[in-house]
DNA sequence: GTCTATAAACAGATAGAC
DNA sequence: GTCTATCTGTTTATAGAC
């Protein structure tokens, strides 16, 4: 919306939402002190009242950035050029292409991390910044990987079949965020590298394939 | 252990394991203070660190509550005499069994929630208590389910596919707590009651038997 | 806009009366 | 064992110098 304003207030602001996200996204929103964040960005304390109001509007600020984000991140994976109707086939490549989307960016350890945390952190304790992520980000995610399912099954993209069935697909793969630590252990893996992604992500795939397969049976 | 000793010290042990677990699993560890969970208790605040030398003594309380909790609860639900050799009908018959125990036990919202909510933090920020609960919980639950799923359809109880397998099964109940709040909002409903629940196991039981259809069918 | 100093509230831990 | 009073450190928010 704005033209980037890149003063030297806006790269303090900047500053101060990125350490914030970082330190709530790890320590929660109640272990995170103003210091820490003001530290972490190499400002002064005074400054997070200045330019947020206070720590509460910091956390505003992060689910405003976690949107932004996001939705960049949507737009260029499914450019407004792919919305158009699909065939079955292609449905199902797209629900492949999603799960090793969603896999490659919730799972390995980048920087996508401390958002997705921060999300968990807001989904168990939901907050005015939930309500943000959700409408947008969460509502639409969801709404069309359903129209994707849709075309794929032939069922109604906004029954409540297709929904739950979307919700397991997409638990399949937070779980592996979510349980990392028991994964980890169980596993005997040391971290989630691109083998463990793959993986991963071939056996949701695989799982995926199989549903589909099932629904298909019944009208043959 | 000890032959349950029901003195006025125990119940005061009782009521601040009790409270501490509810409002770690609500406020999270760091943004509960020992003040209201002394109040919650009707204990006093120096009670605390009296019975468990201080909030951390609390916590690792609150795991070893759980692990005995669960315990109990599982062994319940799977006596001893049913750790015989299984056939493959019976051993499906058993994960579909996991999954609705799970399913009752994760999602439904009575006193299980708060501890869902502590495990799901412990899982997010590790301390000692994950360790107890991992070795007494996580570790032998998902080993009795990989032995299940072995059986179910004939791969390696120990094999990383069979342990991935699992754990996108696991996932897909557990997702239905982790992202209650979205849920919730997507399906327009009000809460998880009996019918919710239902719809939800039903759909996760049609998954399971998809996928272990799709085992089967390269050996035919 | 940035930074420092300080205020006012609150945290966990502890000593000691009962 | 229980409970109160208090110590020490830390929190967020704010006022004001620069």
């Amino acid at each position: 919306m704005d033209p980037v304003p890149v003063t030297s207030a806006e790269q303090t602001r900047r500053a101060l939402v990125h350490a914030a996200l970082r330190l709530f996204g790890t320590k929660g929103f109640d272990g995170t002190s103003t210091r820490d964040i003001a530290a972490a960005a190499k400002a002064n304390i005074g400054s997070i009242a200045y330019h947020f109001g206070g720590k509460e509007g910091l956390r505003a600020a992060c689910a405003a950035f976690i949107v932004e984000t996001i939705q960049s991140i949507a737009s260029q994976a499914m450019p407004p050029a792919a919305r158009g109707p699909l065939d079955r086939a292609a449905a199902i490549a797209q629900l492949n292409a999603a799960i090793e989307r969603m896999a490659a960016f919730v799972i390995a350890q980048p920087a996508a991390g401390e958002i997705v945390q921060f999300v968990l952190r807001e989904l168990a304790h939901p907050t005015a910044a939930l309500d943000m992520i959700y409408d947008g980000v969460f509502e639409p995610m969801h709404r069309r990987l359903c129209g994707l399912w849709a075309e794929a099954t032939g069922d109604d993209p906004e029954s409540e079949d297709t929904k739950i069935a979307v919700f397991t697909m997409i638990g399949q793969v937070i779980y592996f965020r979510i349980g990392r630590e028991a994964v980890l252990r169980r596993m005997g893996w040391k971290e989630f590298g691109a083998q463990e992604v793959t993986a991963v992500t071939s056996a949701v795939k695989d799982n995926l394939a199989a549903i589909l397969a099932a629904r298909k049976e019944p009208g043959r």
